[in-house]
DNA sequence: TACATTACTGACTCTTGAGTAAGTTAAATT
DNA sequence: AATTTAACTTACTCAAGAGTCAGTAATGTA
């Protein structure tokens, strides 16, 4: 490898570096947890050193919660406009939401955020509370809401609107973590189209009124 | 405090030490995870040091396998057991199987082991790999074989055995990872009761034959 | 082109914890 | 009681990785 002689050995990019080292890190952290990542690897992913790192971030635990605040914060909205807006049954309406629920979040690297939030709440009880009021509630509300909706109009039959919401979602949050349990209750990707066509029905059995 | 001039500084136990071992370490592995548990922590609360450890348990990994071995495959051999030989409809055996699974295992410290493996199963092949195919596969093959058997007897309806233990499994699954995430998604104590009696009637939904 | 500024590097220290092995002592054996 | 055995402890080595800082080089300014 010859290196060229006009391409600087590195360059000042000041407003471009905290996204880079965040998108890095949330590779790294969704890989490996809050423990093992290691903050020279981060800063390499990044294309700079960790003394760069530092620059930037003043601490491990300060990159993880910006991390998490930066890739969540942009996710939920909107769901929430579709559902207040949906006319037809409730049943295309929650193959609807499940299905781009699934292509937005459960298909990308954001996929990774339960299970670091898993692995790492009980060591950081603040970001737990801010995980748990930005995401996990406002998540049940809109799964809550859809239900109530469905009850309203007829089609889905009564029931306790806080405990059905969580179990509605488990298997969609657990498709999440085994995607990123390296190889513990894999399922192989030609399987994950079946696997929530599957799990859709299933799910409508438990809560559409049967004709 | 006074020491007795009697009492030994330590006694030899042989016998008794692997398991005051493989307790301590349950405990501190829920707690803390794989990687951040320290051994001089976990032989302090056996009342050993660590070098006594590595008598009995030749590394850290090695001690993790043998927690696993311990506490969970036993209860999965007697469920296997209770499926075999029972005769009741598959309504009865589903109600039997997950409610004494849930006293077992949900609500005892074992409930800390998901958790722990989808922290640490990144980092870990060998542990996820052993975990795979101890406790997951096994699991999955009781549930499927639970179902296979209510099919031949005409009321539970077809369905793919590989996805459908999955799904029923999954909220079951949640709820012991939120019960060991530090107030996210928590379920307050006293609702855990409807929330299994609630999990079971909507799962029995998607998979019995209506009448 | 000379100089000033600062983004960035890389080699350093310091802490932590897994694993080891020489030494110590409880208890079995004679 | 004397001796042997092996269960147990203590103090160590070694590796890994978080955090630091003096120095270097890219870029803006005159």
């Amino acid at each position: 490898m010859i290196s060229c002689p006009f391409k600087p050995r590195w360059e000042r990019r000041k407003d471009a570096r905290p996204q880079e080292l965040l998108d890095a890190a949330l590779d790294h952290f969704v890989a490996r947890g809050f423990a093992a990542t290691r903050l020279d690897d981060v800063a390499k992913s990044a294309g700079v050193s960790k003394g760069t790192l530092y620059l930037y971030f003043c601490s491990k635990e300060e990159l993880f919660k910006a991390v998490v605040r930066e890739s969540i914060v942009p996710l939920l909205g909107e769901a929430e406009g579709v559902i207040e807006q949906y006319t037809g049954s409730s049943e295309d309406l929650f193959r609807l939401v499940m299905t781009t629920w699934w292509d937005n979040v459960g298909a990308s690297k954001l996929s990774g955020l339960p299970k670091l939030m898993t692995a790492e709440a009980g060591n950081f009880p603040e970001l737990a509370k801010f995980y748990q009021e930005e995401v996990v509630d406002r998540g049940e509300k809109l799964v809550s809401t859809m239900l109530q909706r469905g009850i309203a109009r007829g089609d889905i039959r009564e029931m306790d609107l806080e405990l059905a919401p969580r179990i509605l979602v488990s298997p969609i949050i657990m498709m999440m973590l085994w995607k990123h349990s390296n190889g513990v209750c894999q399922v192989e990707p030609e399987k994950l189209g079946s696997y929530l066509d599957f799990y859709i029905d299933m799910a409508l059995r438990g809560i559409l009124i049967q004709k």
